[in-house]
RNA sequence: GGAGAGAUGGCUGAGAGGCCGAAAGCGAUCGCCUGCUAAGCGAUUGUACGCCUGAUAAGGGUGUACCGGGGGUUCGAAUCCCCCUCUCUCCGCCA
C-alpha cells in the first residue's frame, strides 16, 4: 500500500512510474475519494467538537439541578447529523481503503525498464552448462525411471498437479530442506522459524496476496483461513502491528514451509514433471530492515539463495526483473535462474524481492529510531533459499549419467546417510 | 465439543454513564542533587488522522478518534446492551 499522504502530494510522479508497469491505475478516482474524505472529516470533527463541549456543559448544568432540555434536544439534532456524516466517512474510506489497496508499489529507480520477462537483463552468471556425451533428459523422465518420482499415483491421490516422491527422492527433498537451513542459520545468521501454513485474512492482506489474487489461493472450506502460498505471508506478519526497538533490527529469519498455490491462469503451462505443481516445498528468507539498508541487504540476500546453488554446484544466471514483470508488491527483484539442461532452458528457482514499506504500511510493522523517538515503517524483504522441488529437478538434470544414474552433490552426501548416487537399482 | 473467567497505555494494574487519553506502581528518557555506575528529587513518557502556521522542511499550535473487534442505547460510553474474536481454567476427546 502506498502513502496517501505521498500520493496526494506526487500524483504524477507517482503516475509516471506506475505506467512502467504496462498498466493503467485510476489515480484520478484516489484524488477524489481523497477530497471527499477531507472534506467530511473537517465538518464531523467540528461537529464532534461542538458535541463534546455541549456536554460537558450539560453534565455541568445538571450537578447543579438546572435545566438543560432545550440544550439536549439541540444536540440530539447534532447527533443524528454526525451519524450522518460518520456512515458517509466509513464508506468513503473503506472505497479509498480497497482502492490504495489495489495499486502496486512504486519500482525502485534502479528497476530497468520493460514489457516482459524477455527484457530482464543477466547481472551476473555463475558455473557453466555441464557438458553431456549424451541428450540429456528431462527430470520426469528421470524421476520416474529411478522410481523416485510418481507422477500418476501422484494425480490419482489428490489430483493433477500433485506428486509422490518414493524412496530416494523423498530423502533427497528432505536432505535439500535441511541443508539448506542450516546454510543459512550457520552461516548466513538466520533465526529458523516454523510458521503455521494456514493464515487469516488479515495476514494475507498484509503481505499482498489479497484482495487482488485470493483466486492463487487454496481457501479452507468452513473458515476463513489460506494455506499459504510461500512462507512470506507467515514469517512477514509475525511482526504485524508491532513497533519494534530499532537495535532488533535488521531481523533475518528463515522458514521451511510447503507452499500451496491454485495456479490460477497457468493451465498448460509446465504441465509435465515438477515445475509449477499445487504443493511444494520452500525454505524461504524473509527481512526486516531500517529504510536506509534495505537494498543492501537485498543484495546479500540474492546472494545467500545464490550460495545454495553454488554449493551444489549448479549452473545459474540471475536476472533483474524489468518493470514489466515486476511483482505487485515489489519495489526491486532479482530472479536466480537455474539451467535445467533436459528443458534446455533456465528456470526461476528463487525470487528475491525488497518491498520497501510497501508491506509494512499494509501490515503496520514499525521501528522507533532511537535518536528521535519517531516512529517509521520498517523494510521488507524476502527470497527463496531455494524452491526444494525445482532444485531437485536442478539436480536430477544436471547431475544425470549417461547409465541413468544420478550423482549426489558431495554437500548433500551426509545429509543422505552416505548415499553419493541414485541408481536404477536403488 | 461442554462449563466458567477474562481482554485497559512499553509492562503490572485501578476504573463501574459526564471531573478519563485514562489513577498508581514499574520501566524508559532528560534534568537536579550526591566526592565516586546506589539512593533521592523534579519533569517527560502512546498511536493514527485532520486543520492552522512554517519552505510541500525541522518545529510549533489546535482538533478528532482509539481502553480486543464490530454494532446499539444516550445530549454524553473504557464504563450499559447485543454479536464476534482471542486468552486462561476445569471437563470431554485426541497426536
Amino acid at each position: 500500500m502506498l502513502d496517501s499522504k505521498y500520493l496526494r502530494e506526487n500524483l504524477e510522479r507517482v503516475s509516471v512510474k506506475l505506467e512502467a508497469r504496462g498498466q493503467d491505475f485510476n489515480l484520478g478516482q484516489f484524488s477524489l475519494l481523497d477530497q471527499k474524505r477531507r472534506d467530511i472529516l473537517r465538518e464531523v470533527e467540528t461537529l464532534r467538537n461542538e458535541r463534546n463541549t455541549v456536554s460537558k456543559e450539560i453534565g455541568r448544568l445538571k450537578q447543579h439541578g438546572e435545566d438543560a432540555s432545550g440544550i439536549i434536544e439541540k444536540m440530539g439534532a447534532v447527533s443524528s447529523r454526525i451519524k450522518t456524516l460518520d456512515d458517509d466517512l466509513k464508506e468513503t474510506e473503506a472505497g479509498l481503503h480497497e482502492l490504495l489497496l489495489t495499486i502496486p508499489n512504486i519500482p525502485h529507480d534502479s528497476v530497468p525498464r520493460g514489457a516482459g520477462a524477455e527484457d530482464n537483463p543477466v547481472v551476473r552468471t555463475w558455473g557453466g552448462k555441464p557438458p553431456f556425451d549424451f541428450a540429456p533428459r528431462p527430470h520426469w523422465e528421470i524421476g520416474e525411471e529411478l522410481k523416485i518420482l510418481d507422477f500418476a499415483r501422484g494425480s490419482k491421490i489428490t489430483g493433477a498437479r500433485f506428486t509422490l516422491y518414493t524412496g530416494l527422492g523423498a530423502t533427497l527433498e528432505r536432505a535439500l530442506i535441511n541443508f539448506m537451513l542450516d546454510l543459512h542459520i550457520r552461516e548466513h545468521g538466520y533465526m529458523e522459524v516454523l510458521p503455521p501454513f494456514m493464515v487469516n485474512r488479515d495476514s494475507m492482506t498484509g503481505t499482498g496476496q489479497l484482495p487482488k489474487f485470493e483466486e492463487d489461493l487454496f481457501r479452507v472450506a468452513g473458515t476463513d483461513y489460506f494455506l499459504i502460498p510461500t512462507a512470506e505471508v507467515p514469517v512477514t506478519n509475525i511482526h504485524r502491528d508491532e513497533i519494534l526497538e530499532e537495535a532488533a533490527l535488521p531481523i533475518h529469519y528463515v522458514a521451511y514451509t510447503p507452499c500451496f498455490r491454485a495456479e490460477a491462469g497457468s493451465y498448460g503451462k509446465d504441465t509435465r514433471g515438477l515445475i509449477r505443481q499445487h504443493q511444494f516445498n520452500k525454505v524461504e528468507m524473509v527481512k526486516f530492515t531500517k529504510p536506509e539498508s534495505s537494498y543492501d541487504e537485498l543484495e546479500a540476500l540474492t546472494l545467500n539463495a545464490e550460495e545454495v546453488l553454488r554449493r551444489l554446484g549448479i549452473h545459474y544466471r540471475t536476472v533483474t526483473l524489468c518493470t514489466g514483470d515486476l511483482g505487485f508488491s515489489s519495489a526491486k527483484t532479482y530472479d536466480v535462474e537455474a539451467w535445467m539442461p533436459g528443458q534446455d532452458a533456465y528456470r526461476e528457482i528463487s525470487s528475491c524481492s525488497n518491498f520497501e514499506d510497501f508491506q509494512a504500511r499494509r501490515a503496520g510493522i514499525r521501528f522507533r529510531r532511537s535518536e528521535t523517538g519517531k516512529v517509521e515503517f520498517v523494510h521488507t524483504l524476502n527470497g527463496s533459499g531455494l524452491a526444494v522441488g525445482r532444485t531437485v529437478v536442478a539436480i536430477l538434470e544436471n547431475c544425470q549419467q549417461k547409465d541413468g544414474s544420478v550423482v549426489i552433490p558431495g554437500v548433500l552426501v551426509p545429509y543422505l546417510n552416505g548415499v553419493d548416487r541414485i541408481t536404477l537399482h536403488g
